[in-house]
DNA sequence: CAGAATATTGCAAGCGCTTGCATTGCGATT
DNA sequence: AATCGCAATGCAAGCGCTTGCAATATTCTG
């Protein structure tokens, strides 16, 4: 027996009344007569009436959807913050739509374009840089439009984020403090990912100060992959002078790297030392543990659930977060062995 | 300028045919003749026009949404698998709308209705077992589902996953060959949670299987985080006999009590070994590595999109499909000290 | 070159729900 | 008792898209 799902029409013949009515009950119950009320609900439970979302969306043009598009599901960097995220929304009786663009600003016009076509009612995405169509597209839509895991002041857009580059310079800074004279950068790919070119930035621009009297050896940027940061720590490591510190553009190289070093017999940090950066759970069970940056991840995804939110409801009320990060300091960053 | 999102009119208007074409042009190309599309194409480009999803979802009574319920996104465990799952629905066009349980069947059926009144045409679990309720919901409203992580072949149910009970006693007999007599389980919270209980019950029936003349010292269950896999440990290290083993239900509470245990001074595995289970990220950088069992995490997400894809397109077509797991040896499982 | 087959395109009827406006009924007001 | 105000309900017009059927244009067949 193939049986449809029940309408609202199916429901108001059995409670003897008019679709409309129907509607309004479940909307708007204060409309409705008590009596007439009761006895709606009574046709609804019998025929275990849901109301079909796309008649519903297609009359309203609201979905109770919100979308989120994060560079990658794989590695747990993101994982966090879109939980705590999550969890603000549901208690909202909000539901995520989520899309992963693999770091490629094209694939991640796709997957927006998917989610608003989807009928998501706010947009959720990850740092602030994005090609221009993308832009226009999210703004000739009047998405409500959050991004997180970065902060820019001076922009009328919505952040909850902190500032990517004064964290890089934070710990490069902390590097120079240990004495090291020659340092090298693994970066992420910064094209088409500001947090990583931020971060990158910040951290040159303390090594390339000639105040430190230091050295920038190398800046390689590579993926976010364990194998890749092995191989760019055998690129960086055979630099001339060979680099006594290096800084990872994200936790999952200085993971990687961290692994490779010891493969190859380097004592971290004794003979290089690594930073990380995000302080994702590997951090802490890398041996020697991680010198990261800790970003405030759950935070930032109930923050942001919370000023999206708030943006979509009543458009103009969102505001933009800064949150801070600090370090957290562990075995893989000491001083200089002696040369 | 208010501009309304363009819609399939606007964009017949523009490119000068009826809006049937376009809908055509867009579902069925092959139907509509070189030129018009080309001239519909830049029509489109030009709007900027994306499909409303109410309306298609309304006259299709489909919306290409699936929906998946894991227990967690926090913890690193499934993100491999949905991320392999997800690609596979993309290169589709269907998306993917995620809820998390935490771990509680109220709370995923709770989820489960919301992806479902949101449209989903077909569903992902995680785990066999739920309540009747919830198994009842899913077969009154004909919603397509698919389980993984687990597989049963008595079931009538789709299943894409692996025997958990079969592997939780290959690591046991592991542990047993090594020599181990003496030998303690800490598991996830086996209550609602079936893939943590078949792995339990796995490790029992040869842990007390008299043929081996070794001696389950302790099982304890706790939630899967680091802290608790701490406390676990400390618990379970003062049982008398001290176990010379551990067997963790799940990598998280392996790491944390092999962090736990070096922080406390003990060797591993010369002091006590420990086995892990799944095999994330994590287990190669915990120190020593994780001996675990390696759950075929990318193949589960792919073979369970393309079933559950089936399933939904040819009701019946849908198959289960049996993945193998095989065990990771690495250094924290070592022989038991000479005693 | 007529007639038929086929490829393109348009017409119009929904899909299930919401909502502005009109209607009905009824107690309150004068 | 006639009038008014308001609460409760019904009517009907969409919301944007798909699709069976019909109409027209194009190509093929003999």
């Amino acid at each position: 027996m193939i049986t449809k799902p029940p309408t609202l029409d199916d429901v108001a013949q059995a409670a003897g009344v008019s679709a409309a009515t129907i509607s309004r009950c479940i909307n708007t119950p204060d409309r409705v007569a008590e009596s007439t009320r009761l006895r709606i609900q009574a046709a609804i439970d019998a025929l275990g009436y849901t109301p079909n979302f796309g008649g519903r969306a297609l009359a309203t043009r609201r979905t109770n959807i919100i979308g989120a598009v994060i560079p990658s599901m794989a590695n747990s960097v993101f994982a966090g913050g879109i939980q705590a995220f999550q969890e603000v929304l549901a208690r909202e009786k909000v539901t995520l739509l989520i899309g992963s663009s693999n770091y490629d600003p094209d694939y991640e016009f796709e997957q927006i374009q998917t989610l608003i076509s989807h009928g998501a009612d706010g947009m959720l995405l990850v740092g602030s840089k994005r090609p221009e169509r993308t832009q226009q597209f999210l703004i000739s839509r009047r998405i409500p439009t959050l991004n997180i895991w970065c902060y820019r002041a001076d922009s009328d857009q919505l952040y909850v984020g902190f500032d990517n580059h004064h964290a890089g310079q934070d710990v490069a800074k902390l590097v120079l403090d240990y004495g090291h004279k020659a340092v090298a950068i693994v970066s992420g790919i910064c094209d088409g990912n500001d947090r990583a070119a931020d971060r990158l930035a910040g951290m040159t621009s303390v090594l390339d100060d000639p105040a430190y009297g230091a050295q920038t050896v190398m800046v390689h940027q590579t993926k976010y992959s364990f194998d890749h940061a092995a191989k760019a720590f055998d690129t960086v490591i055979a630099q001339s002078p060979r680099p006594t510190a290096i800084l990872a553009g994200n936790d999952v190289l200085a993971a990687g790297m961290t692994q490779r070093a010891k493969a190859l017999g380097f004592s971290v940090p004794d003979d290089v030392s690594i930073t990380g950066f995000d302080d994702i759970a590997l951090a802490q069970f890398v041996d020697p543990g991680l010198t990261t940056v800790r970003v405030p991840q759950v935070q930032m995804g109930h923050r942001a659930a919370e000023e999206l939110l708030a943006e979509i409801r009543e458009p103009g009320s969102g505001r933009s977060v800064e949150l801070l990060t600090h370090i957290i300091k562990r075995g893989s960053l000491g001083p200089p062995a002696q040369g």
